[in-house]
Parts: structure tokens; sequence; C-alpha cells
DNA sequence: CAAATCCAATTGGTATATTAGATATTTACA
DNA sequence: TGTAAATATCTAATATACCAATTGGATTTG
């Protein structure tokens, strides 16, 4: 039972569509990391005019996850561990500050969001399921900025997280895995007892050595 | 001498110049908040087709200064300031982690950097240059962000940079403007001695009052 | 062999027509 | 007369076809 689902609204207009396609088969691995995208064959693939393909694009350069070189080329930006490590850093230290403002504070629906993604994310691990296992540690987190109520540190979080989902989607044995599930329960527990200060430790424990995990894993790799 | 120069390597696409242009009619006032920006008028006054300027409309909507409500109509985002309370809470968060990891290793020219943009406020203050105030207070914080080297984070704070720009510039008689110039410099002076709990506690006591002053400020003009 | 030139590839931009969603107005009907 | 369906009229979204600008490499030329 997922609870990944973050309703949106509309989601009827051409180049949002276009958006969650192109955004989709880059995470699945459809489109590969470093592939050209060239305007024709997106033109067949999706069978649209230029217009609402050429506004997606732009939005997916916006968000980092496309390159867009005037009047060269269009690909999807290569796996670059460096800037995971930046987007997941600087997640972490909004994560860190939502968590040290709410906990104590949060509601039992809240703190029952957070169970259940924790509980999503070593569901993915036990079923090899990486493809879900980034989803479910984003809204993990995501709990504690929504707390907030400041709704742009929300998108702001959203919109890094997609570095995160990149990089954690079509990998194959990533070690660090089994640790972030096992970081996030015990987040959750010191969540669940309301202590801010505890469980900020705790988050900042996290995203200083898993920035350094990711570097290990991927070394070399480009 | 104005020290706001971040030089773009290449700016000479339409889409990016049309960008710029609304950007800058909205801060300083040629455009105002909540206009109606229609888009036969924009295409007669930039003299331009529809591509570039829908381009440019789609990036100022993801940066939250324009509003694309779909057949309806394309609006300058009215002035709100709960967003500028939650852009100013984020990028507080960040400004204060950011000198929390690099004071006591900034370089001569980063400290110098700190100094001018401090004398560039005041000076802005003393000749009642709000419009100059922005870039100034932003310029300063950004030198803490480019020195953790993480450049996701400095983009994501140039981002959410432009709410506050425009509610700083505009606005004749800000109550609060002398009081952020000196906390500015007490900033400054705090990581020239090289103390980074020091300006990590100003910082955090700089954002939360000011969340509070404009609040206090604004309320009850929309 | 080096420099200039040409040519193909690709995206950026132009121009205009068509589609479709949202709103207000009118009309038809109870 | 009141209300709901049909319609007119905005607006932005999308479609289509074409041209321009830039780049990179192949080709030519001195």
């Amino acid at each position: 039972m997922p609870r990944t689902g973050r309703a949106p609204i509309r989601r009827r207009l051409l180049r949002d569509e276009i958006y969650d396609t192109i955004l989709n088969a880059i995470l699945d691995g459809t489109l590969e990391a470093g592939e050209q995208l060239h305007d024709e064959e997106l033109l067949t693939w999706l069978g649209t005019s230029r217009t609402p393909i050429r506004e997606a694009l732009n939005r997916l350069a916006e968000n980092g996850i496309v390159e867009l070189v005037p009047h060269k080329y269009t690909r999807v930006v290569p796996l670059d561990f460096r800037n995971i490590n930046e987007a997941i850093f600087t997640t972490g230290v909004l994560h860190e500050h939502a968590a040290r403002k709410t906990v104590g504070n949060l509601s039992a629906d809240q703190l029952a969001e957070l169970q259940g993604f924790a509980e999503d994310a070593r569901a993915c691990l036990k079923s090899d399921d990486l493809a879900g296992l980034g989803p479910a540690i984003r809204d993990f987190f995501l709990v504690f900025e929504q707390a907030t109520g400041n709704r742009i540190m929300v998108e702001t979080v959203e919109g890094l997280s997609l570095q995160l989902l990149r990089f954690l989607t079509p990998r194959e044995g990533l070690t660090g895995a089994p640790e972030i599930v096992e970081q996030l329960e015990a987040i959750n527990a010191a969540a669940h007892t309301g202590d801010a200060a505890a469980t900020g430790d705790l988050i900042y424990a996290m995203y200083e050595p898993t920035r350094r995990n990711f570097i290990e894993t991927f070394r070399g790799q480009d």
C-alpha cells in the first residue's frame, strides 16, 4: 500500500503530462543518463507538437534533469555524484531545521505518516524495489517540511529531491540502502518520542555520512 | 561602485533577455503587483514572437514571480507577505548553515566581498536606494553559500531571493531597513573574527525577527 | 599542413491558425 | 419568475510550417 500519492489538482495540461512522461522515462531508465534527446524523435514519440515539448524540456532543465545547449544538443544530464552530493546536503539542512522546529508538536496523523513512509522504505528494501525507495525517503522527510507550514520550503525540497530520485532509482546493489532505512526508522522513533534535538541530531548524522557513502558507491563510474 | 555583478557567460538567448526584461519591470514597478499580462500586449511591447515570451513566462512562474492560470489569465503574483516570510525563512536556514560551515576558513577575497556588500547596503540605506539594498543583502549572504562550494545551494538561494527582491525594491519607508543593515555589519564583523558559532547565531537572530518585521510592516496592505 | 570556407545538423525563433478551457450571457423551459 | 441548459466570448494552450542562428566537422584552398 504505497502512500506516495500527493494528489495533483490539475494535471491535464499537455506540457505537464509531457514533463511527467519524460521525467519518468529518465527515472526508470528508458532514457539513459547522458542520452541525447532530439526534437524530431520526441515529436514522433510523444505525438504532440513542439510547443509543449519544449516547455516541458525547459522545466526539466530548470530542475537540473535535462541539459539544453543552444544550437547543439539536448540531453539527459549525466549522473554526477557532485550534484547528488550538493542536493542531498541542501535538503539535509532543511530537513534538520524543519524537524527541530516541528518535532514535539506533530499531530497524530503526521506521526502516522512518518511511520507509514518508514515502513514503505523497509518494504521496498525487502523486495529490492529501489525505484520505490527514493519516493519513500523523500516523502518521509517532507512530512517535517509540511509540518512547518512553509510551502516554499516544501516546493524547494521537492525540486531538489529529483536529484536523489535519479540516483536511487536505476541502480542495483546500492550498498548504503539498508543503513539508510535503519536511520529512517531511528528518526521516526525519535520523532515519536517528541525529542526535537535528538531527531535533529539523527538527521544531521544521516546526511553527512550519506554524502560520503554516495561518493564511495559511485566513484569512477563516469 | 556596486559589486552586484555575477557575470553570465551566455545571455544572448531571446527568452533570457525577455526573462530579465519582464523581471526587472516587475521589480522596478513598471509592471505592478497583481497586474494582468496579456499575450498580445507583451507581443507588441517586446517586439518578438510568442515562443520566447511564453518560455520566459514559464520560468518566471517556476520562480513564483508570475502566475499562469490556464485559459484564464497570466498575471504578476500579488505581493504576499506569506511568500516572503517563507522564502526568507528558507534562505535564512541555508545562510546560517553555510556560515557555520565556512566562517573561519574564508579567504581574504571572500572576507573583502562580505565587507564590500555590507558597505554597499549601508550606502544604499544612506541614499534611500531601496532598489539597491535587496541585491546587496542577497549577494552578502551568497558569499557564504559560494564558499561552501555547493552550486546547487547557491542556485537555490538565488531563486528564493527573488521574493526578497520583490519586497524590498518598490517600497518606501521600510521600517526595518536600518536594523537590517546594522545586523549585516555585525555579521560581517563576526565573520572577520572567524567565530563561526557567533556568526551563525547572529544570522539566526536576524531572520527570525526579520520575518516578524515584514509581517508588521505589510499587515493589511492586501 | 594550416587556415579559411562550406555544409550539414540542431535548436532557437517567427508567424499564424486552430483547439480548448473558463466565464458570462442569453435563451429555453418549468 | 426562477433555473438550467445552450451559447457567445474571452483567454491561453497547442499545432503547423517555415526561417534564422549557431556549432562542429568536412572540405577546400593557399
